[in-house]
DNA sequence: CGTAGTCTTGAGTATCCTCAACGAGGGTGG
DNA sequence: CCACCCTCGTTGAGGATACTCAAGACTACG
């Protein structure tokens, strides 16, 4: 399955967005393969073989659920340094694709993650501490999915990515994905994210540049409140 | 901070809710210490050191948020065998306390499991699955918490419960906790749950037996219909 | 320059929440 | 033993939030 041209399997691509965390699944470049992906191309579906795990190196993905009536829910995004397509069972749960043409990942086989980690006791725990990052950022979220109003969701999405790309300052975010997708990552229809999001505008929280680019204003608005 | 009276540390209960998984934490019994709980018994709060983790013997536990203004959300139910209180920073993230009376939990130090992780990588690997499958159901969660609608929401609820509690035979459920508990796991109100479950009822997808216990008549209108 | 997808705004509606009331246990104290 | 109180659970009425349907402006791309 990994297939796809060779581009610097390391960390720090100076162009575009880099790797900024160190991740343990370098420790397996060598044995990893690229994958370098337009806008919505899948990178596997609900019910594949979870024989490989995966590391976003630029660019932007998701992972998302599907109901049979068409209803989707993104339930990560994966932003340059993370790992995802791990889970217990043989089979993945959820779907994964790009989201912005040109997202770079790296894919490793299972077997040889497993393999290193029987060996290397400290690869395990930095392995240990993947899920555990990826379990807290999940449940983290429950809170802002069960029990918070539309604005509010909006806002902590805009401090969450304003927190995880770091991008230079963290008073100022260009969103990557489009509203359909933020729509989906927190369970509203598109039109309520946009009127969210002119709503949080008006309120003085934040000011659009651009359609994508957030700047933070009052950073207390934002968080739920 | 752990302390409470001796009572059997290993699995298998014979009498109230056994503990039905094998859990890697059990090889630290040695150094763990038994609690035993009243409902609402707090194990710890949101900012309080984590230093230890805790599994569940008997009884539940439910680790949850709470927001200023007294909102709050349950993020996870705490079965017989269920493991928690692991993050990735020094603090915990939520509040954890007792659900039902006589819940049995055992805390381990952190720093116990980590010296074990480091020498058995075994160990190290089913610490790693652990979080894993805690990551697992979180992200199922999202689904249900942000692209359902209140009945699915019940009915997707009764059906988690069902088979974590593997309750004798999966077509009947006796829930532990109340609807109050139900609602802040699920981002409903009360009253909302309460309908919910009447109109399951003359819908004819389950039985009320008792006011906890549910007997599922019709699966296929549990899940996600 | 045309087309398809994205984004925004408006109007009407459905879902769910809030407020309120009431009945049913369960524990406590007189 | 019974009265009392408290929590839990259910049901109803009204209202707020967010969705659906619809239309139009803007952008990216071929």
């Amino acid at each position: 399955m990994p297939t796809g041209e060779q581009r610097g399997g390391g960390r720090a691509l100076p162009d575009g967005q880099p790797c900024l965390r160190a991740s343990p699944l370098e420790a397996l470049d060598s044995v990893g393969a690229v994958l370098s992906c337009r806008r919505g191309q899948e990178l596997y579906r609900r019910s594949d073989a979870a024989d490989h795990w995966y590391r976003v190196v630029s660019g932007l993905a998701k992972e998302q659920a599907l109901l049979p009536d068409g209803r989707h829910q993104i339930v990560d995004f994966l932003l340059p340094g993370d790992c995802f397509g791990f889970g217990t069972r043989d089979q993945h749960q959820f779907a994964a694709e790009a989201v912005v043409n040109g997202t770079v990942v790296i894919a490793y086989p299972r077997r040889e993650i497993e393999m290193l980690a029987e060996r290397d006791p400290s690869f395990a725990m930095l392995i240990c501490q993947l899920a555990i990052a990826t379990m807290s950022r999940s449940q983290a979220r429950t809170l802002t999915l069960g029990r918070t109003r539309a604005p509010e969701k909006v806002g902590s999405f805009i401090l969450e990515m304003a927190e995880r790309m770091a991008d230079r300052q963290a008073d100022a975010v260009t969103l990557p994905m489009s509203r359909y997708d933020i729509a989906d990552y927190l369970g509203l229809s598109v039109e309520t994210v946009s009127r969210c999001l002119t709503k949080l505008k008006c309120r003085g929280a934040i000011r659009l540049t651009d359609t994508r680019c957030v700047r933070i204003l009052a950073l207390a608005d934002l968080d739920l409140g």
